[in-house]
DNA sequence: AATGGGATTGTTATCGATAACATTTTCGCA
DNA sequence: TGCGAAAATGTTATCGATAACAATCCCATT
């Protein structure tokens, strides 16, 4: 920086001035400034920016370690939001969302003096080590508790299980059984939610619900339950991999779908239009959710008014071919 | 710093160098240094370090922006194993793999006076962007170029391809057909060269190469072409969503899996057993890769001698039930 | 008891930026 | 023309750690 301020003439705070588009600084000498940082090739420190102003250009993110569609989507849309915007993003990923590792990870993130923090914090416990994030610190959460009292940014899950779930009433279905993720996931929480209320206005019975967690595993051993059950004829899986699970199943007691059984996932993995059949899911905005997060969190980070505290993104119906009406 | 060291009766120096673990420091003195740190819950500011020393706990990962399995499950593997070590990981992921890209997340990561990089590279065009790179720099490559010149962690993609077309031979099919990945990316280009060799050691013939880039969709328009050429009786696919799309245009067209035709994946991603069949693959040891790979960058951080520039993990196949003797 | 050298501790300078305050220019207007 | 306020620039202090060097302490040896 000094080797700037000498080859343009000035002081090292002038070219400071440049560097943070002061509004006092003669246009002929930003111009001097601009060609010497140029020329010298100068890239400024940050840590010694971020030693000074006590805050980073870094965001601090805390994950689960997950190789999930859903977590790991967010992951890279955010950091790519993040990128465009001029932050780094440091990931400080967990096995588990408990108090302990959520809080030690906060912890190493704050030693960086992250700018910022976003927390994908799908289940309760995850949200109750909030408390260990000073209060001045910005933090958004994406996936938490929407009644958490910070700022939040969600998937509309109920709108979309109500999508799901009347798309498969629509085509004729008495009633539709869910195959749910973690109970103690919002994001599950959500869709039963919606599935359950979309049977009860719809005056159908409400069949017991199947719970599992994410994977395909557990997705094949609902539905190992499912097909055995002949009055089951329409399923709504949580995700698609549960939904690739109960379809495995289905195919193996020679249940086939849709003709026999009609199934709806969530998540639209890229794969999903390459299942036997085709899936009719249900596609989150991971991009709109990413971004909006960041959005919250620079304006928080520069002390803008807060607009709006909690962001919903809809989900949208994907239909495919693996709805039909029963066959009777 | 200076609080810890005024309740300690010490210097703040003292305080650094109970911190830093040096020698000479009394027990006795070193005791009551941790405590203070205790009492005062002290937390060393990392800005401050990384502008003294020039080298901050933070390792710089440059990847392509994707939600593909590998890539993910790299990243994340690597982020555990960098926390356990008491480093920080920032991501900076480039939409693209070229130049310019690179060469700005590069940047990026200097400015943030990263103690380390690790690109995942899996292309050419990646590789030729490490000259941006200053030599000084630790940097490790992950899929790289083999001829690079610099550390570099591979998965054994020749021996996962020679295991997959064997096993295929094994079952009695007189030739293996391969859909590859771009054939631009390194992965890619071992797995082809593995097919081929192993089927020239055979003594088999050499159906003509599909090419495609890793998704379904793809695997689905190569499926379709391998489906209307009755001679086709094994499948080697790049990886398991090819595989997918593969399987279901042999099934849109009636080919059965396996007992018309056998398939074989590569990735062994978590779903892969519950594909119609269940899928016979190649896992990646993608959790030694990225602890080898760290090991490797922490080596050159800490100025060791480089013990190996090379590691190569292996790939293992699995075995399920999509591949059985051709059907005469 | 004196001495020397290693062990321990302290003092001061430094990293590279911004903040706060001081100073000099510039320029509109009486 | 001269004055004062605003604009532009410069000077010095500061963030919180480590590096380099200086000073002291301790203990074995003679």
């Amino acid at each position: 920086m000094t080797d700037v301020a000498r080859l343009a003439g000035v002081s090292h705070q002038t070219v400071s001035r440049v560097l943070n588009d002061h509004p006092n600084v003669k246009e002929q000498t930003r111009i001097r400034v601009r060609a010497a940082i140029a020329e010298l090739g100068y890239r400024p420190n940050r840590a010694a920016r971020a030693l000074v102003t006590g805050r980073s250009q870094l965001i601090g993110v805390v994950a689960r370690n997950s190789t999930l569609y859903g977590p790991a989507s967010m992951l890279t849309e955010f950091e790519q939001a993040a990128a465009d915007a001029g932050f780094a993003v440091s990931v400080g990923s967990v096995r588990e969302l408990d108090r302990d590792s959520i809080g030690a990870v906060v912890e190493r993130h704050l030693d960086q003096r992250v700018a910022g923090l976003v927390v994908i914090a799908q289940t309760a416990s995850a949200a109750e080590a909030l408390a260990e994030i000073p209060a001045d610190v910005p933090v958004v959460f994406i996936d938490g508790d929407p009644a958490g009292g910070r700022a939040l940014v969600t998937v509309d899950q109920v709108a979309g299980a109500r999508a799901a779930t009347r798309h498969l009433l629509e085509a004729g279905h008495q009633t539709v059984w869910h195959v749910s993720g973690p109970t103690d996931w919002f994001d599950s929480a959500g869709r039963i939610q919606g599935w359950r209320q979309t049977l009860e206005e719809a005056g159908a019975e409400i069949p017991p619900l199947l719970s599992a967690d994410w994977s395909a595993a557990e997705g094949y051993r609902a539905g190992q339950m499912l097909a055995r059950m002949p009055e089951v004829t329409a399923v709504f899986a949580a995700n698609d991999h549960l939904a690739l699970g109960v379809l495995r199943a289905l195919h193996e007691r020679g249940r086939r779908v849709p003709h026999d059984v009609s199934l709806v996932g969530f998540d639209d993995v890229p794969e999903a239009a390459f299942f036997i059949p085709p899936l009719t899911t249900v596609r989150q905005g991971f991009g709109d959710v990413a971004r909006a997060a960041l959005t919250l969190l620079l304006g928080q980070i520069h002390d803008e008014p807060a607009t709006a505290d909690q962001v919903v993104v809809p989900a949208q119906l994907v239909v495919r071919q693996s709805v039909t009406p029963p066959s009777v």
